[in-house]
DNA sequence: TTTTGAGTTGTTCGA
DNA sequence: GTCGAACAACTCAAA
């Protein structure tokens, strides 16, 4: 057995079961100090408000957790590798065991603290995708760039997992060192308290292991369609658990296939599960791959695109002031409870980039800065998809109409009519187009335009035609 | 090396 | 209402 406490470094990977960091240091049989340190550059960039909310749901569940097992979460803030260079002299550490992180800033900086803490052994591990990246590569050793075969190489490497089951009591050191008090750190909003809304959330393991049981019960056998449909529960929402470690994407796979392996369900909401995980691992790839993927278009042909400032047009579609309801329904509920629909993400993102024509990047900081799932890697790749500016971009087929979309997906008009109230009373055929209501429907509605829900602050026909024509511009050869 | 087929999520138009 | 075709052109992956 190895002298000395092992330090075991939480990150985002905010759970007991399943953690192969925890797994080996515990195997390790050393006395075990959990430690998290709240690095505000952690990824390069600040944790966003809604984020820092989650985060201190998080970690108080942790550390509930953890004293259930005999141990503790010690907190500490500041630079990572100071940080944990003092808590190695101040214990008398041997080894440090963590979970890797795959953003380009995260992992140098990891590579770099093993070196520094050269003290210690370290032990790094893959606890939060599926495959690392550069173990999924095509025929040339590259990386995939487009998602299909990047789907069928995954899936053909994948092997059966089997989740490590979260420990019994863990065996402590002599001394523990200072920990500081969570409240200390202020990452929960208070004056004004913005994150009412948010209480429907759980953060923690716990709270992940039951939006998972839920899930698989009521929403993966229709998950195919329902995961297409704002006004039901038809998507996992499973994304902040998952950005946070408090559910492994192998126990999330593992049950799914599962369920599908026991004809709980059918093999295609199975797979369309593991295809959506897929996603999710993509973009970590291409992100590792394309370390300035958050900033620069990846194709560069957009460096030439006409993008417009509009500080009126972005603020009111943060506000969900737009007078496209789909839109501003999307936006309300990103504000409200720091999550918004997948479909609807793509609606609203495409009606920044494409109707207003204003810079990715400005809607990309918005999500980064409300969403409790807000992830560098999903956020960069997929705004970017949104853009026409990334992979798998066919830009000129993906300009979206709110108004066909609006119909198709909320057909019902519940979605709508839960985030944009003013609207409820309209009748199903101009929910999605007030502008165009009859007066007397409107009046008999309670809506005035203009009073109490804007009028459109675009054409969006006309917009298209402008968007286009910029696209068109883009092409390789045309003048800039 | 060259060639070939395909590429998450759409919209519009006209039959 | 429903259906299929056209949309503009490029890059990627694999044979």
């Amino acid at each position: 057995m190895a002298e000395g406490p092992a330090l075991l470094w939480f990150r985002r990977d905010l759970r007991l079961n399943d953690n192969p960091a925890l797994t080996a240091a515990l195997e390790s049989g050393r006395s075990v100090i959990p430690v998290y340190v709240l690095d505000e550059q952690l990824e390069g960039r600040a944790i966003g408000g809604a984020a820092r909310w989650w985060l201190h749901g998080s970690l108080q569940t942790l550390a509930d957790d953890l004293e259930g097992r005999g141990s503790r979460l010690v907190l500490r803030r500041g630079d990572a590798a100071e940080v944990l260079a003092r808590l190695i002299e101040e214990t008398g550490a041997t080894g440090l065991f963590f979970n890797a992180l795959f953003e380009p800033e995260a992992a140098a900086r990891d590579a770099e603290l093993a070196r520094q803490l050269s003290k210690v052994d370290s032990h790094r591990f893959n606890g939060t995708l599926l495959a690392a990246p550069g173990q999924v590569l095509n025929g040339s050793g590259q990386p995939y760039k487009v998602f299909g075969p990047f789907l069928r190489a995954l899936r053909s490497m994948l092997p059966p997992f089997m989740p490590h089951p979260a420990p019994g009591r863990m065996l402590a050191p002599g001394a523990w060192p200072a920990s500081e008090p969570l409240n200390s750190w202020r990452l929960r909003p208070t004056n004004p308290d913005w994150a009412i809304g948010f209480r429907d959330w759980r953060p923690g393991e716990v709270g992940a292991a039951m939006r998972l049981e839920r899930f698989l019960d009521e929403a993966l056998s229709a998950y195919p369609t329902g995961r297409d449909t704002p006004g039901v529960e038809g998507t996992t929402r499973l994304s902040p658990h998952l950005h946070w470690g408090e559910l492994s994407p192998r126990r999330l796979y593992d049950r799914a296939l599962a369920a599908a392996a026991r004809g709980t369900v059918g093999e295609t909401a199975a797979d369309k599960l593991v295809s959506e995980l897929a996603w999710r691992e993509f973009a970590a790839h291409m992100l590792a791959a394309n370390p300035d993927l958050p900033t620069i278009a990846y194709n560069r042909n957009f460096d030439r695109f006409p993008w417009r400032r509009d500080p009126a047009g972005l603020k009111a579609w943060t506000r969900g002031r737009t007078g496209y309801p789909i839109v501003d329904a999307g936006m309300r509920e990103l504000w409200a409870t720091g999550w918004m629909h997948n479909r609807v993400r793509m609606i609203v993102a495409s009606f920044l980039v494409k109707d207003l024509m204003i810079d990715w990047r400005e809607g990309e900081a918005w999500f980064w800065d409300t969403l409790v799932d807000a992830d560098q890697a999903n956020n960069a790749m997929n705004w970017q998809w949104v853009a026409g500016s990334g992979v798998d971009a066919a830009p000129f087929f993906r300009i979206y109409n709110p108004v066909t979309q609006g119909e198709r997906f909320d057909t019902d008009g519940r979605y709508v009519r839960r985030w944009v109230p003013e609207l409820a009373r309209l009748p199903d055929k101009w929910l999605h187009q007030p502008w165009r209501a009859p007066i007397e429907v409107l009046d008999a509605a309670g809506v005035t335009l203009g009073r109490n829900y804007p009028p459109p602050i675009i054409d969006h026909g006309a917009a298209r035609e402008r968007a286009l024509n910029a696209l068109r511009s883009l092409r390789t050869g045309a003048a800039a």
